[in-house]
RNA sequence: GCCGCGGUAGUAUAGCCCGGCCAAGUAUGCGGGCCUUUCGAGCCCGUGACCCGGGUUCAAAUCCCGGCCGCGGCACCA
């Protein structure tokens, strides 16, 4: 019953809170019966934030119109972008982890015959030709604005070419169709441009059908078919693409087809972070394996994952963004700012020292209350309960706090360990820092201004390694942490005070060790 | 160079289509205060922007023209 209730409140609260930010109604959907959209990937690498926002807006779109959102896997190009095969999969889980869901998926390397069945259609049309010209003297009647010889063959003339060309008889670079094009056009990568080349699939076979299929179609005759195939009512995709709606409307309007509604979108950047595809794959390469592709300095959305960003996070600024060909610099600091709230509610809190000294403090009365501490793991949301950090019964106590705690404390004359007692520094630094237990009051605190610091009993310790992207560079803390750390499932976020929210990556066996990144402060 | 798309505070965004209600809203940042056994969160106050120049109009962030700047494209890549 009452799961039930909080089922009907968390809908109603998600429904207000997509309210705020409404996406601008998509163009001409009167025309249509159902909005179709999708998302088109190619599976040559994982996905980064800049995919994100097409893809969200998207799927988001297609739901608010109650329509159908596809995904396709774009890999048509098995030689200078051939597909990872691990690809297909990295990108379904990076969706899902957003939050994106799809009613239908296609392969295009799977759809082969189809486009070479459209593509005959095309050439009888005499909308295509077969170009026998090497890739420089094609070029040359390009400038010219002059037609190639090959560009007055019959469609049957053409259509023969078309089979020679599927029958392996040509090489690599021997033969391409090319779509009829306006020649007049300004741009001269519209003119003629190629539908389909011959690639040596036994020298790059594809990681999915091998050398089965010698002929490719390019992006644009495959992309611009299969929207048309799979019924795409709107298209939203980066505005690197403007010019390919140009191309693909060639081969529309030569087979009498309607092109989808267009929207371009603008590039995402992300501040300190690294997306380039090209520039990772560099780094990937360059470090023979010791970085990974979840590299915590990458925009991967894996690596947005590790680092501890909540997909609700990148969602909410995607729609903030909004649908637009303006490109954004996301900054780092509103994203931590956004992740925080989220985060800040159900991150347990722990304390941790890092360049930890150790002090010794005297006098620390024999109470139980002084000796067991019952910390609770939050300072409102019960509901992560309590540790106990017991203190032992020997008359001094040695904790570690952090050097730069420490100068406070030789400054100030005395500090306060949190959540345990006041301490007063007693006689001098000698080989240890020995200090005086000075009682609880916390008023005394408040009114002399005391720093309040984090502390680590040395009795019991877990050792803590913590990863710290800076500057594009990955700095790693080493310091200690209350044993109750190790308690916490890898993959949980918590927050060590006064320092930041971090990840739990990795646990030691004998729980005497742990391995975070560190997400922000 | 050619073609396309944009330019609202440090960053991002709302408003621009359908001119007045915009001495421009929101988030984050920054400054200050309250609260707090965190340098976190929360609450309150403050800070700060319509790229430039012309035109149309009683009235322009919004419409028109020119300039400047930024981004993207100009592949047998997607």
């Amino acid at each position: 019953m009452r799961e039930r209730f909080s089922d009907i409140f968390e809908e109603a609260e998600q429904l207000k809170h997509r309210k705020e930010k409404v996406l601008p109604p998509l163009p001409n959907v009167g025309k249509y019966r159902v909005v179709r959209t999708r998302f088109a990937p190619n599976p040559d690498f994982y996905i980064h934030l800049g995919n994100a926002r097409p893809a969200l807006l998207s799927y988001e779109y297609a739901r608010e119109y109650r329509g159908v959102f596809i995904l396709r896997f774009e890999d048509t190009d098995p030689r200078i972008k051939k597909p990872l095969p691990e690809a297909y999969k990295a990108i379904r889980e990076d969706l899902r982890w957003l939050g994106i869901s799809w009613d239908e998926e296609y392969v295009q390397s799977m759809r082969m015959e189809l486009y070479y069945r459209v593509a005959r259609e095309l050439i009888s049309r005499g909308g295509a030709y077969v170009d026998l010209c090497k890739r420089d003297e094609f070029r040359k009647f390009k400038l010219e604005r002059r037609e190639c010889p090959h560009r007055f063959q019959s469609p049957n003339e053409a259509l023969e070419l078309f089979d020679k060309m599927l029958s392996s008889y040509f090489e690599e670079g021997e033969a391409v169709v090319r779509v009829k094009t306006d020649l007049a056009s300004h741009d001269p990568s519209l003119i003629d441009w190629v539908a389909f080349r011959v690639i040596n699939t036994t020298r790059y076979p594809h990681p999915l059908t091998g050398d089965r299929y010698v002929v490719w179609p390019t992006y644009n005759f495959a992309a611009g078919v299969d929207d048309r195939l799979m019924g795409v009512t709107h298209i939203l995709r980066g505005k690197e693409h403007a010019i390919n709606t140009l191309k693909q409307l060639y081969v529309y309007r030569a087979l009498e087809w309607e092109y989808p509604e267009v929207i371009n979108l603008g590039r995402l950047k992300l501040e300190e972070m690294i997306l380039s595809k090209s520039k990772i794959k560099e780094l990937l390469k360059k470090s023979g394996g010791a970085v990974e592709v979840d590299d915590p300095r990458f925009g991967t959305l894996r690596s947005l994952r590790r680092r501890g960003i909540s997909p609700e996070v990148i969602r909410d600024i995607i729609m903030e963004v909004g649908v637009k060909g303006t490109d954004a610099t996301i900054s780092w600091e509103n994203i931590a700012s956004l992740n925080r709230k989220k985060v800040d509610l159900v991150a347990p809190r722990v304390m941790a020292v890092f360049n930890p000294v150790r002090i010794v403090v005297r006098g620390v009365p024999r109470e139980p209350s002084l000796r067991s501490l019952k910390l609770s793991y939050h300072p409102s949301n019960t509901s992560l309960g309590f540790r106990t950090i017991d203190l032992g019964v020997s008359d001094d106590i040695e904790v570690f706090i952090g050097r730069e705690d420490l100068e406070h404390l030789l400054k100030d004359g005395s500090i306060r360990l949190m959540e345990f007692c006041n301490i007063a520094l007693e006689g001098g630094i000698r080989e240890l820092v020995e200090v005086r237990y000075v009682g609880t009051d916390l008023e005394l605190v408040r009114k002399e201004g005391l720093k309040i610091v984090q502390w680590v009993p040395v009795d019991s310790y877990v050792k803590i390694e913590l990863i710290k992207p800076e500057n594009l560079k990955l700095r790693v803390l080493r310091g200690v942490a209350e044993e109750s750390i190790a308690e916490f499932d890898v993959g949980r976020i918590l927050q060590l005070m006064r320092i930041g929210f971090i990840k739990l990556e990795r646990r030691g066996r004998d729980k005497k060790s742990v391995k975070a990144v560190y997400i922000h402060d």
